[in-house]
DNA sequence: CAAAACCGTAACAAATCGGTAACAAGCTCC
DNA sequence: GGAGCTTGTTACCGATTTGTTACGGTTTTG
């Protein structure tokens, strides 16, 4: 779950904000002045922080200025009354990300936030786990504890078909429609094949778990208990 | 230099656009409906995109919605006279960045673009590290240990392309685009004999790590380590 | 309990894909 | 205009991958 920081010193503000995005879905950390929102960014290093311009003891520009220094590059979107050009020159100067003016649409603050988290997420790379093993898309490999395993192309399709397909049970002719294509003249008894050399590498140890589960007659369940 | 995409039907406010980022010292390509625009974004991939929403051909949203189809992440901020909530966050979740509404400061136009891009440059390497080797973007060489390694325009387009994406599979496809450009009509066995004498530049001796690995039917993968 | 159905797997043949050399066309710099 | 470099294409070859089949073991069924 997406972490927010949202440093503000009007409380009412401040509970508007933290209800609509914990009920968003997101973590809601808050801070009612500068220094505990200091603290708290550089402590709990949230995914995005909403600041307030004007608050006690630091003020939001300054915040800005200081979590920039220390290297940390979540989003920032700084929230205030003040609609001068000038200072919002300032903000996005010192290293904020986006400038939002009070009062503004709290849907349109839910969005902004959203679409930077979404371009960090999109970043991250997808993978897949099940026991020691790591199936990672991106980079398409299979590692068990950092040890690289080498899959042919279809081994590899076979083996992301399964893991999307967790826990459910699959027919021969889903597989083959799947990993091999809805017009391919493949035969039933070659997915036996593919799963053999499969299972050899992953389930070859004595006491390595059982993932791939034969089903009679239907097909093949791949589980990663 | 930075270069920018304008993306406006109105030519009055187009060369205003123009006239104030060019003087602030980007490269300003313009482009007056949406299919003219698109082309643009794909083909001189910019640094950062400047989009009107209500364009000709094709409007806004689509152009957003189809250069993040093809995976391309520069900025997006887009230009409109609308301010409605619902068009702002149709907007952001279609992969826009910023969302500016007419009539807007040109200062604070110039700020928030400025503020992507310099997030952009912070993150941008000026040289690669991997081996023995230094790939120094700036001064545009190859180095094994102090010792310059000749590398013609593609190789070097290739190699910058290949640790930019370190660790990730990479489709011919894909190579293809960021290279080649998407709209050439160079073969997929081009690449292979691009990375056969790239190969025999940085993987010559024997008992040199092997860095640009082979993915059958997929592409290439670069790892440094 | 025997026959049938089904699956695991080894062996083999065929197909596919990538590495690379050779060559032609383009380009650049004299 | 020509030498030399760069780029793109093609063809051949070898290695890997893939699909099929056959044999044997196990489970189900009658």
């Amino acid at each position: 779950m997406e972490t927010i920081l949202i440093i503000e010193d009007d409380s009412s503000m401040l509970r508007g904000l933290t209800d609509n995005f914990a009920y968003a879905g997101y973590n809601v950390l808050t801070a009612s002045d500068g220094e505990k929102g200091l603290n708290a960014a550089l402590d709990a290093k949230p995914d995005l922080i909403l600041l307030d311009i004007m608050l006690p003891k630091i003020n939001g520009y300054e915040i800005c200025r200081l979590i920039r220094k220390e290297k940390l590059d979540m989003p920032i979107i700084m929230l205030t009354a003040k609609g001068e050009e000038s200072d919002i020159i300032l903000g996005l100067n010192l290293g904020a990300d986006d400038y939002v003016t009070k009062p503004f649409s709290i849907k349109e603050l839910l969005a902004r936030a959203a679409a930077f988290l979404r371009r960090r997420k999109q970043k991250e790379k997808d993978s897949y786990k099940f026991g020691d093993f790591v199936l990672d898309i991106s980079a398409r490999k299979l590692t068990k504890k950092n040890e690289e395993i080498e899959l042919s192309p279809k081994e590899f399709k076979l083996l992301e078909f399964f893991l999307k397909k967790q826990g459910k049970a699959l027919t021969r002719d889903e597989i083959l429609n799947a990993v091999w294509g809805y017009n391919s003249f493949t035969g039933h008894r070659s997915i036996d094949r593919f799963v053999t050399t499969l299972r050899n590498k992953i389930e070859s140890g004595p006491h390595s778990p059982v993932f791939i589960h034969t089903l009679r007659e239907i097909g093949y369940k791949f589980e990663s208990i």
